[in-house]
DNA sequence: TGGCTCATGTAATCTGTTACATGATTCT
DNA sequence: AGAATCATGTAACAGATTACATGAGCCA
């Protein structure tokens, strides 16, 4: 009984909104769920090959001119196994943050080193924080679509966090500056 | 060139703190480093195999009676190979938020069930919120020993981001609630 | 014509978890 | 005496990334 992949769902899932090709998929990845998943394209297609297998998708070839590409459509079945799944707990959220790491290890680097991984760290979210505040205003008016209030959901949640984030940073810079200063 | 796996840097992290046993490690990353990272004992022991091998840390078999128990040292190389990685810039923090999964797909489950996940999550923040805050106090005053100030900064990341995480939770439950109301 | 984006896919490899196997010691 | 904790380790498997391979269409 292993860790319960959870691709099967997440292409499902998006499919449920609307139906994309391969490549599409990624896409949506890298932008909506960005804040909270990740995949490659080395596990979409195969993910994609054995979903249609087990007829939850079906692949259509719309391909204009001759070039090969495929649009994958949610069935019936697709969706009684995605509704399956959104109705059991969840079983483990998981994070693995580097930048901690390094922090806890900070002593045997130093303080000047620290601050710059946190610098770094800062700067990411920094950037970030415009486009994800701006994407919660734009999705609390668009409340026609019922998925849009989930998705703002989620955007919240990444905008209250990288916020967060951000205090944290100044504080933890300010600190470590600190120790540095009455070491000197 | 893989992900670069961390598992020998999380490991010669916490021996550059102090010699542990396997077992130790592990109950080690199960509390301090809970917040941010997680691992098993089928990559612990192997690892510290592998670590032994290249003479990053040293074996010593402190069997008190007939027990077998080997308690891990760092050496000077391990030393010089965990700063070698602490300088290097973060590659990447990484998040799985299964719960946001669950939401960002909700629209097709419903609101009830979407907040019975967002409750699920909650009761385990405010299970873990009172022992946070009271790490991050009685490390904050412990500041004889250098290695404190580092590892409270983890403890106020993860005590800040989890206050954060509970307003959010009453934010989406209210607003998935309204919904049900409007609807009926 | 050169570069970017669109588009699909596979093979090698990595990294880690789960489940199992085993047994001593300590606490109640 | 029995349960919980201390303690180590491996084999099978799962799940995913990376790097590679390939090529069409579009824009400047």
């Amino acid at each position: 009984m292993a860790n319960e992949k959870k691709m099967d769902q997440v292409i499902l899932g998006l499919l449920s909104h609307e139906s994309l090709t391969g490549y599409e998929i990624k896409k949506r990845i890298d932008t909506r769920l960005k804040l909270f998943w990740s995949a490659s394209y080395g596990s979409i297609y195969p993910t994609l090959n054995s979903l249609e297998k087990e007829k939850k998708v079906t692949k259509s070839g719309a391909s204009k001119g001759g070039r090969e590409k495929y649009i994958y459509t949610i069935t019936e079945q697709g969706r009684d196994s995605l509704r399956e799944w959104l109705e059991k707990p969840v079983v483990k959220d998981e994070f693995r943050y580097e930048t901690l790491l390094k922090l806890f290890f900070g002593n045997e680097i130093g303080e000047e080193v620290t601050i710059e991984h946190i610098q770094n760290f800062q700067d990411k979210i920094q950037e970030q924080l415009p486009f994800l505040r701006a994407s919660v205003e734009q999705l609390k008016e668009a409340d026609e679509e019922k998925t849009h209030q989930y998705y703002m959901l989620t955007a919240l949640f990444g905008k209250m966090i990288y916020e967060t984030y951000e205090q944290w940073c100044e504080i933890a810079k300010q600190s470590l500056s600190e120790t540095i200063c009455n070491e000197k």
